[in-house]
DNA sequence: AAGGCGGGGTG
DNA sequence: CACCCAGCCTT
């Protein structure tokens, strides 16, 4: 199976690299010796979130926290302010209680100890310690699947497998620089769905593209299907400054949001409603609006409603606090609201 | 081994 | 719309 010429591939990858590779500000640095600070940063933010996007968080984190102690000394509620938006909101709080840690121990000086790290997983470890240490560890991402996959036209990859394919092309002269080739390649040549074979350096050593189908490589993942979700908010004080609650759990867990209950399975509306309003000790008032929100495994749809509450906890700045998209949409129904009294229509 | 976890980009 | 993105953690 690995009549694949690895010298041949690493050196045609490595010299597209050489004269391709995208210019990233987490890539300041001699090669195999970037900051690790920064490369950890990076690779934590661009989890599951595509480079593009990746970059707009990027800056803006770094200038909020521009050093491992810094981070380290910020509230949570700081660094996911910082993340909001931007999902996936274990990965802030992941990082900033690792931050702690490397703020107290240093940074890791290996693999393994980077691999400790709450937050850190193979992917990562293998990233942060090619690129700051010069280990010769092989990333195994989206990316690295798919190119790989096509190179071997192996339609269901397995995990391990192409881990090992990946431990085996590594080109141990220069992992830091293979890894981010084999990912810039994925990313900008090598896409899923309508590759530039015409301008791929392995084109000659690649299975998928001998096919003649080199989308057909790999197979598409199965997914889970979209739960709906159905829930109630209470909108108590103005778009300025309003009641939140801190969510737990791990769905947006650490954010704020509106008081919010989930509708139960065979509960009418109005039940959750009253047994919010209770919860709250607070008085609904007129609706507000319903909004509705995609998370990717779930659809979410929130009935929004002004309510009073003497008693209530201290409503806090709705700008400074850090809200996910779907709570972001339910506070703009009453910005609109107050927007049309100054508004002729 | 499988499912949960955000939000947005792409064809 | 389907499918994917510099994955990780929990069960």
């Amino acid at each position: 199976m690995t009549s694949l010429p690895v010298l041949q591939v690493r050196a045609a990858l490595l010299a597209w690299f050489d004269a391709h590779a995208r210019d990233l500000p987490w890539r300041a640095g001699a090669e195999g010796r970037r900051d690790p600070y920064r490369v950890w940063v990076s690779e934590i933010l661009l989890q599951q979130t595509q480079v593009a996007r990746g970059l707009t968080y990027y800056d803006r984190f770094l200038a909020a926290f521009p050093t491992v102690q810094a981070l380290a000394a910020a509230p949570e509620a700081d660094v996911l302010k910082a993340w909001e938006g931007c999902g996936y909101y274990a990965r802030a709080r992941n990082l900033h209680r690792a931050a702690k840690e490397v703020a107290e121990r240093g940074f890791p000086a290996a693999y393994a100890g980077w691999l400790a790290l709450p937050g850190v997983g193979p992917y990562t470890a293998a990233a942060v310690s090619s690129l700051t240490l010069g280990e010769a560890r092989a990333v195994n991402d989206g990316n690295v699947r798919r190119v790989l996959a096509r190179l071997w036209a192996e339609k269901t990859p397995t995990d391990a497998w192409v881990q090992a394919r990946a431990d085996e092309v590594l080109d141990p002269a220069r992992p830091g620089a293979w890894n981010e080739a084999v990912m810039d390649l994925g990313a900008t040549v090598c896409t899923p769905r309508a590759p530039r074979c015409p301008e791929c350096p392995l084109a000659a050593h690649c299975a998928a593209f001998g096919s003649g189908q080199p989308t057909a490589y790999p197979a598409p993942k199965l997914r889970a299907k979209v739960r709906e979700v159905e829930g109630v908010a209470l909108l108590i004080g103005d778009a300025r400054a309003a009641v939140l609650e801190r969510r737990e759990g791990s769905l947006l867990g650490g954010l704020m949001g509106l008081p919010t209950e989930e509708r139960r399975e065979d509960e009418a509306l109005q039940d959750a409603l009253s047994r919010l309003a209770a919860r709250m000790g607070a008085q609904v008032g007129e609706p507000l609006g319903t909004v509705t929100h995609g998370m990717t495994h779930r659809r979410m749809t929130l009935h929004v409603y002004a309510a009073t509450a003497p008693h209530a906890p201290q409503s806090v700045s709705v700008s400074a606090a850090a809200l996910s998209r779907l709570d972001r949409k339910a506070l703009a129904l009453l910005e609109a609201r107050e927007g049309s009294l100054f508004a002729p229509t």
